[in-house]
DNA sequence: ACAATCTGCTAAAACGCTTGATCAAAATTG
DNA sequence: CAATTTTGATCAAGCGTTTTAGCAGATTGT
């Protein structure tokens, strides 16, 4: 190599493989500045165009085509350095995979963060101990605005420790012992509004399959089936209310302690039993609505739209948990009176209930999804 | 300021608040260096516990109590910042809500990630263009190590032109014009696991309701079907495969062609039609399995292991896919041949196959979950 | 015509950490 | 005991950004 280098022109040559460098390692913020023959801070200032930046058209617009000519990405973590904090949210669920719904919990709070310029961290820890404590410290040492501790149902639950190092709230879970921020589903409201699905098509005899397993579904739902009643001018027949274990199994089981009832609806505790319910019902050559009308609840998409008759029941609101989950832990929501938020179960109405038994086949609150 | 400010002595003072220091700012390394009376290099050699750092006894013990007293994390950001790459994991789904499926998928990515030390940053884009642009772009700017690009149901997919700028893996769907890397689950294996549990029990003639609608599973499974009947030396009867809508509706109203077929069982493209096909043969008055052995496919846990009696399947390996898909991403699989990996289907035996219809109940196949 | 103001841009210090180069002191050698 | 090696720890540069302070030149006001 001779040394007089400089005789080309100085001026841009044709520099790196002209477009997309994929191979090469990330272009960055001074590559860009050489490129457009400005300094780093004037592109930077183009890049996040600061409103009070004064900057020149054409310098503008000279920082902007080398930064499409070079397919500059920012960096992120650069960026997060030293703003100091990240727009990270981390999610650790105890089941990902168990369940349909932690998925919908997800969804509901990718969605929200993405909203407010967040992305997820997503930690699955299996209900395991050491996991969850791994994925808690992976997510701190990130830097996260904050954690979400989810539950794959609805339940109370401890606080790991780790938490207690940033920002959280629980999520479709909440701890009896503390006043953390938690959001879970208003299963008084839920089991009201399942109750009322059937009161609104006319039945007065209900019975309540409950579940055998404590919970504070088993006793928020019992408690809105009664004051739905209640608001019904109903009186409560302790009778009509029994337990089953809740799946399809029990279900299928309590078919012969329901046909004892004399009733002409009944609510069961989930969908799952709702399934085995109907099994039974059809085996004692019953049929869905007209000798029996059902309700469940959870809506598990995958059964409950597609059972024959098409299951009315009441929606576990997932998608919104997390969402709320999120928005709680930016503080875009704030909690109204106690640190548990509550959030409404919908009801979703179905074929499983059929028309007003007393207004005939005409009624308008069929519907079919 | 006097100048004398050193008055006071130099020893180690009850700096912050005694523990736990939830308040404040992070605590730096540089705090720790400063409360250890080291520098920040040390503190760094500690902390990673380099192999090839000589470091005192005692000067490790002091600085490892302060780090525990001030309750001190590493900053990932920084530390990735300046070792270049991340360890982050990207992984865009087109529906993590919509099915339950997406969440095994999430599950076994984010165990195998975090095998090697990766976290998942999920994205969440609903099928929707622009949502995928942009999450792919979120995850490029934090310099991700690679991204899976996962579709809830396995199918072809186009490659969105920004991820040719990092490492990708396609799971559950592939590029028909591209050597991309990609995961798929084995249908023609699925469809002949399907095919062999009837087998096995001693079924010759056997249905197999494929779906109505295009899909690398709709031939895969019947091609598995076939090689299935080939290896038992059953000749192939075109009569005997027919198709219908893929749901529960579709098994349902199969029940009627089903029944022309003169068939001991029959093997479904589908759990959800299985579970059709079960109402509808209920409702001919036959039973399951005695008149007909059913088996389905995709092992939706939900329905499958809880219909009366329990539905035999072939699962669909999403745990596995994602798995795969980030070991094949970190180069951990090689892909041998084809860059296309096919991850095996399991057989999930239940009631809905009986007893082998030749050798009388006592067969050893019959397992309950 | 000269100060005051505005415009367009850059220098340089952080952010929290890693790491190769150094360096002083202590231990080992011949 | 001087020369060498080992030990224990520090220096300082750098990772890719953001951002404050500041500087030169152009534009305005009087």
């Amino acid at each position: 190599m001779t040394s007089e280098e400089s005789l080309t022109e100085p001026e841009v040559n044709p520099l790196h493989p002209p477009m997309t460098p994929r191979t090469s390692h990330p272009v960055t913020m001074r590559e860009v500045a050489e490129g457009a023959g400005v300094s780093v801070a004037t592109v930077s200032l183009v890049v996040n165009n600061k409103k009070d930046a004064r900057i020149g058209a054409g310098t503008r617009k000279r920082v902007l085509d080398t930064i499409r000519e070079l397919g500059y990405r920012p960096n992120a973590l650069a960026k997060n350095l030293v703003s100091g904090s990240s727009r990270f949210i981390g999610l650790v669920a105890d089941a990902i995979a168990t369940t349909p719904f932690a998925g919908q919990i997800i969804h509901g709070a990718q969605d929200e963060a993405w909203k407010h310029g967040f992305v997820l961290l997503v930690a699955n820890t299996e209900g395991n101990e050491p996991a969850e404590k791994d994925a808690i410290s992976m997510m701190l040492e990130h830097k996260v605005r904050g954690i979400l501790y989810s539950t794959w149902f609805h339940r109370p639950a401890e606080i790991p420790a780790a938490l207690h190092e940033t920002d959280f709230v629980l999520v479709n879970c909440f701890s009896p012992d503390s006043d953390a921020l938690a959001v879970v589903p208003d299963e008084v409201h839920g089991g009201r509004e399942a109750t009322d699905i059937l009161l609104r098509k006319g039945h007065r005899r209900i019975a309540f399959i409950n579940a055998t397993i404590p919970a504070p579904a088993k006793d928020g739902r019992l408690q809105g089936y009664r004051e739905a009643l209640e608001s019904a001018g109903i009186a409560f027949d302790p009778h009509l209310v029994f337990d089953a274990f809740p799946d399809q199994e029990g279900g299928y089981e309590a078919v012969e302690e329901l046909l004892k009832r004399d009733v002409t609806a009944v609510f069961c505790y989930n969908d799952r039993m709702a399934m085995g319910l109907y099994d039974g019902l059809k085996q004692q050559g019953l049929s869905i609505p007209e000798d029996m009308a059902v309700v469940g609840f959870d809506n598990q998409e995958v059964i409950a739209a597609h059972m024959r008759p098409p299951l009315s029941t009441v929606a576990l609101p997932h998608y919104e948990l997390g969402a709320a989950g999120v928005r709680l832990l930016l503080g875009v929501d704030e909690p109204a009176g106690s640190s548990v938020v509550k959030i409404e179960c919908p009801p979703v109405e179905r074929d499983s209930v059929g028309t007003n038994i007393l207004t005939g086949p005409r009624s308008r609150w069929t519907s079919t999804t």
